[in-house]
DNA sequence: TAAAACCTATGGGTTACCCATAGGTCAAGC
DNA sequence: GCTTGACCTATGGGTAACCCATAGGTTTTA
């Protein structure tokens, strides 16, 4: 059996960091047992199960915070199939919302370095700190590239 | 004269909260005078005008920092435009790998929703904590979703 | 037996703010 | 003159998912 790992041993199978497995554990995803003697946190083949499931839901946008629920939820023998279809459901759309905002700003990005191209450098004057970026307008306050996900 | 605005004047004026203000002030942006009776913050209209060019740069994508660091050239009466130009071009590509990193996870999100709709919500036994997310591979660890920007 | 390699716990750093708290200040109305 | 509310101040903690440094104990190896 493949029983008492150390947390560096479950991070290699794992393919993560030993401060990944840490993490996972602090945050109540892990929950080993102790060796005895030493103190030293002792993971279990299912420990290794956990950490491949984590990294599947991790590659599918799920938060720790949500695979703690997802965990918690299965650990009670309660199917967490509902709460697993709704916060996918929930999150694409914000996903898709995050994708239309930085393609809006590589946009903006894209023109300003080819309109710069045009413009010698210069130097700043009392009103004038950068004539490239004021070249720029700003309109609304930003919002676009600053908001948060979720 | 647009001189002496307090915090909450200036917050106004530039279309954003007070807290961010004091934010920029706190990381260095902004440098207002104090109130000799008061010490309450105050701002000129050069600062209304900094205020102005920080959001059309940070619209641009640059960080606060680096508006500080850009801010700072231009103080010294050093033309930040090379910074300028160089900074942006070393993140356009960077958003556009973000932006693919994005894309790619929305995709398979996707696919796992749509599969999803043929599978009936099970109870998790000994082995399985959710078919749904098990039903996904996992392969590279998740980095595709969770690596930093820069 | 001593060094190398590993473990532990704690706490600070990352980004761009937001918010809560406690206490001082100012304008207006009574 | 005084209360009330709106404003200001500084401090510190929170966000997401880790990474890293430190100090000290443990195990393994030469
Ligand atoms: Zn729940
Ligand atoms: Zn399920
Ligand atoms: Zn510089
Ligand atoms: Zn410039």
């Amino acid at each position: 059996m493949l029983n008492d790992l150390k947390v560096s041993e479950l991070a290699k199978r794992g393919n993560v960091t030993a401060e990944t497995v840490r993490h996972y554990t602090r945050e109540g995803l892990l929950s080993p047992t102790r060796h005895p003697d030493n103190g030293y946190q002792l993971f279990s083949a299912t420990d290794l199960e956990r950490l491949h499931f984590i990294q599947r839901a991790r590659k599918l946008g799920f938060s720790v915070a949500e695979i703690r629920d997802i965990l918690a939820h299965a650990d009670q023998g309660d199917s967490p199939c509902p709460l697993v279809r709704d916060l996918l459901a929930h999150r694409l759309p914000q996903i898709r919302a995050r994708i239309a905002e930085l393609e809006a700003l590589a946009q903006r990005m894209e023109q300003a370095l080819e309109s710069w191209q045009d413009m010698p450098d210069g130097t700043p004057d009392g009103h004038s700190l950068c004539r490239l970026i004021e070249s720029f307008p700003e309109e609304a306050p930003c919002s676009a590239t600053s908001s948060r996900q979720r």
